[in-house]
RNA sequence: UGAAAUAAUAACCCCGU
């Protein structure tokens, strides 16, 4: 079985779910006794692979098979729902551990408050927090980011900065993720001078911004129609030897739309091509409205045309 | 070298308020 959780993990991590399984199967054939760690492993190759049907399928097996499903098999269940989008399921999942005397520790609570992020339910997410207070655990840098995380998806960039202050309270040292979070979130509400002076926070906390950083700022500058300021964190971004990519040229490019200038997002996109950036159907899209925005209809034909070369279709 | 390593960024549309 060790040598099975060894090769399941492998492909998991290879992002390769239907191996793993060929791996887990084959293996049985062979008389290999599936365990916890077996059963576990699978179910996070399924979480990878975005598989929670395969994931809950394989859970009850494992159950059927009398193999106990511990706080890592829940936890990585929970993973699933989460990467699916299922928070309910998440919440399910986490009720079902409780009722069979699993007690949950950090990352489970992590991942929840997590999956209740991703489904947008910052109120839960909240609650999950408050469950591991009660608990006795210590939230640590995760938890906070994901709190955070949770707050700018709800547009509650108040709160947002709230819990930042909190985690100091707490000890808990922010990162960049925990930063560029906040950054995000002050873009969301609408509050670009907020999302700088966060910004400048953290450099001065000697925290160093990368590109998901600067995306967050760009976005910022955007949704306050400052595109001089964002063209500003584009250099400051280059300067910092920092690769642009294709978030941060799309939203540079939304950003000419409110200023009317064609023009410059035009030398944008030319400047990303140069660079070798990859343009998606998002970039083309911005750079579309853009287009219509200015009344430049010609120049959206032709824009519509270079998608449809790069094998981009409309939707 | 047996399992979960859990957190951050873009346009529009839609949907709600």
């Amino acid at each position: 079985p060790r040598i099975a959780t060894s090769l399941i993990t492998r492909c998991a991590n290879d992002g390769d779910w239907r191996r793993a399984e060929e791996v887990f199967f084959a293996t049985e054939a062979v008389g290999v006794e599936h365990n916890t760690y077996t059963y576990s492993a699978l179910i996070n190759a399924y979480a990878r692979g975005r598989q929670l049907g395969h994931a809950l399928e394989l859970f009850r097996r494992m159950k059927a098979a009398g193999v106990t499903a511990n706080v890592v098999t829940y936890s990585t269940l929970i993973t699933a729902c989460e990467k699916t989008g299922q928070w309910e399921r998440a919440l399910e999942t986490f009720a079902v551990m409780t009722e069979a005397g699993v007690v949950a520790n950090l990352t489970t609570f992590n991942s929840l408050i997590s999956a209740c992020e991703k489904g947008a339910q910052w109120e839960q997410a909240l609650e999950v927090h408050t469950w591991m207070l009660r608990q006795g655990l210590v939230p640590d840098v995760y938890t906070f980011s994901a709190l955070i995380s949770a707050c700018e998806k709800g547009g509650q960039w108040e709160l947002a900065l709230q819990l930042y202050k909190r985690m100091q309270d707490a000890g808990v040292e922010a990162n960049v993720v925990t930063y560029s979070a906040l950054i995000s979130a002050c873009a969301k509400g609408g509050q670009p001078a907020k999302a700088e002076i966060v910004f400048d926070l953290m450099r001065a906390k000697g925290v160093e911004p990368n590109t998901t950083t600067y995306n967050a700022m760009i976005c910022a500058w955007d949704k306050g129609g400052r595109l001089d300021r964002a063209l500003v964190a584009l250099s400051e971004m280059q300067a910092a030897r920092l690769q642009p990519d294709t978030i941060t040229y799309s939203s540079l490019i939304s950003a000419c739309e409110k200023a009317g200038e064609l023009q410059m997002a035009l030398r944008l996109f030319a400047q990303m091509m140069d660079q070798g950036v990859p343009a998606n159907s998002i970039t083309y899209s911005s750079l579309l409205e853009v287009a219509g925005a200015s009344g430049e209809q010609e120049k959206a034909v032709q824009i519509y045309d270079w998608a449809f070369s790069a094998g981009l279709y409309a939707n």
